[in-house]
DNA sequence: ATTATTTTAGAACAAACGTTTGATTTTTGT
DNA sequence: ACAAAAATCAAACGTTTGTTCTAAAATAAT
């Protein structure tokens, strides 16, 4: 927190706890209460300072309508379950259920996640049952780790050209390269959440 | 969601959007105003209906006061830097930050994640630059990938009894057990977050 | 000690807001 | 076509609430 005092803090802090308790912010009247303010002028006061110090934003009369500037809550993105042919990724009879990641996904409404059968990329680390991060797009470059759709459904593998033909490679010693014509890449893997037990 | 119908459904919505939106729940005539509701007992109906059905619960006659009861925002846990000799984990110079991780880790205020550094458990699927996730516990079974404190820092490896003695075990052929009299377990490895580029 | 600066109080006002009551319209089921 | 149920409207009431203005303490600076 920048240049901000002790009892700043205080009051922002109680707002922040009041949102996490209720589901909404507290009146003016409320922060005077728990502070022990006795005059809603001293409540206001460290609102604009905390305004001031772009921590929260409130204002123009509205009710209750404190807002804390810095909260971004994680991105949600669907996991992704069976791609059946024909349906568009992100149709709702595809989607399993929403998973928070973290920020530094720098994450728009292009992912999904997907969860790993089988071994094949095993030894770029990515395990059976891992669920990878996919940022949907239709291009990709040598070497990425993709997401491709191939016979009825999808699988991830390593992407490469070679003689005008397109490269799945496993990454797993016992397991040999699939050479296609066309390919239809759903994304580029960008990471992974994997539980483990 | 439960046996609510389309226009209930789209007063949930809109305020979940507007929670969204602004960081605090819309007032009785904005939501009129939204979905074209001239009068705001109109409003008032759904509330109840919404409320009826536990999606929201409001009331009170506290202005701007609603709130998603199904809504559970995913939880935060640190990500610790370097773990200074003596002073516990989660002393607040060790936190670099908060990250989500989804509810199947059914995490308690127990659960850290930590960086890591090397190839010591590359077999196992863990890569250098991936954070684990961490339960603390002082107490772990054979064959649980945990983290330890030697030396001055912490490292990941499976853990084994042996002979009375403590195994640390890289799962990385070109490396060997480290075998101690006695260990200080920091916590057991309960999953991991890659981000790949 | 005197002067700034910061922090808190008091009171009053106007607007925003949730609630209630009762009626009216629309939709649904038979 | 009729009755029942669901959805919507209208208006009024009493609070709750944010804002403002002025002043008084408390604290820090000189």
């Amino acid at each position: 927190m920048g240049n901000v005092k002790n009892r700043e803090i205080e009051v922002y802090s109680f707002i922040e706890s009041y949102i996490e308790e209720f589901g909404y912010p507290p009146t003016v009247r409320e922060i005077c209460f728990k502070l022990g303010f006795s005059s809603t002028s001293t409540a206001q006061y460290y609102l604009k300072k905390l305004e001031d110090a772009k921590m929260i934003s409130f204002g123009g009369s509205k009710n209750r309508a404190i807002s804390l500037t810095q909260k971004e809550q994680p991105r949600m993105i669907p996991l992704i379950g069976t791609v059946a042919a024909g349906t568009p990724i992100f149709a709702t009879e595809n989607i399993e259920g929403y998973y928070p990641i973290p920020k530094e996904f720098d994450c728009e409404d292009d992912m999904f996640m997907l969860k790993i059968k089988g071994n094949s990329m095993i030894d770029a680390g990515i395990c059976n049952g891992d669920d990878i991060i996919v940022r949907k797009t239709d291009y990709c470059d040598d070497g990425d780790i993709i997401v491709a759709l191939v016979d009825d459904g999808a699988t991830c593998k390593r992407f490469f050209r070679r003689n005008g033909k397109y490269v799945l490679h496993p990454e797993n010693e016992t397991m040999s390269d699939i050479i296609l014509d066309s390919v239809s890449v759903l994304g580029i893997v960008r990471g992974l959440i994997r539980k483990i037990k």
